[in-house]
DNA sequence: CAGCATCCGAACCGATACTG
DNA sequence: CAGTATCGGTTCGGATGCTG
């Protein structure tokens, strides 16, 4: 598994970013996602991840590899070379993940709805539900 | 269903607190939940989540019902009366509530001991994901 | 009973700049 | 390449006190 990540894996446009589950830190379960084929690098895990600094990153993947999620693997090369990879907890995830897409493949078009049409009656400030 | 809810529903002290996956805000989840076997007011809803303060509570039901998870019902009475009741919406999120407790049963676990055991090795301020 | 108002501290995320 | 260091802004959750 050595192709590249699709840069576009997750559209920023993708209302996804409104999804109301989350898994761990904001970027947890889109890490989960691009190491689902295999161990990934740093840089190469950072390009779907588009706009995420790498202390940002590094603070998901620290504490991901903290709570036995992923392995960190460090090769004392020039230039130096990191791979992560997921461990059989962190694998155990995917099934999470996958029921959390499902979910909002299905209901997050009714949940925008809802929002949208509180918005129309409701011109109050209304608040970013987004954790 | 009218029977009182268990104000030991969420144990403050299950691990569950550090659970790394979270639906809507802290409490939507566990809002969820009290609210599945049929309409709750808002006292009623404050017992098991023992320490939400009305303020957050306040919050969290706004939310959910701006997003359309749960319906507000005020009785013009007095003393006045308040009932939250999920929508088919709200009740679609229980099957992802369900698969996020089953794999807290069975991983979670394994979470905390991984996190523990690099705590021993790591003395430094461990994030903890818990306020 | 069911909130609202106000203040506060903690957590998290991001931009920028720098290093082995 | 793979981070680290520093600074700052936003958001969230909680404590306290008051009201229709």
């Amino acid at each position: 598994m050595s192709e590249p990540l699709d840069p576009e894996m997750f559209d920023p446009v993708c209302p996804s970013s409104a999804m109301p589950i989350q898994i761990g830190d904001k970027w947890t379960a889109m890490v989960v996602l691009c190491l689902a084929g295999g161990p990934r690098r740093f840089t190469e895990i950072r390009v779907p991840l588009r706009g995420v600094t790498p202390k940002v990153l590094t603070q998901t993947l620290r504490a991901m590899e903290r709570d036995g999620l992923v392995t960190r693997t460090a090769y004392a090369e020039n230039p130096p070379r990191v791979e992560y990879e997921l461990t059989p907890l962190g694998r155990s995830l995917l099934d999470l993940v996958a029921a959390a897409r499902a979910w909002s493949r299905e209901h997050l078009p009714a949940l925008l709805a809802a929002r949208a049409a509180h918005e129309d009656g409701a011109p109050v400030g209304a608040g970013r539900p987004e954790a």
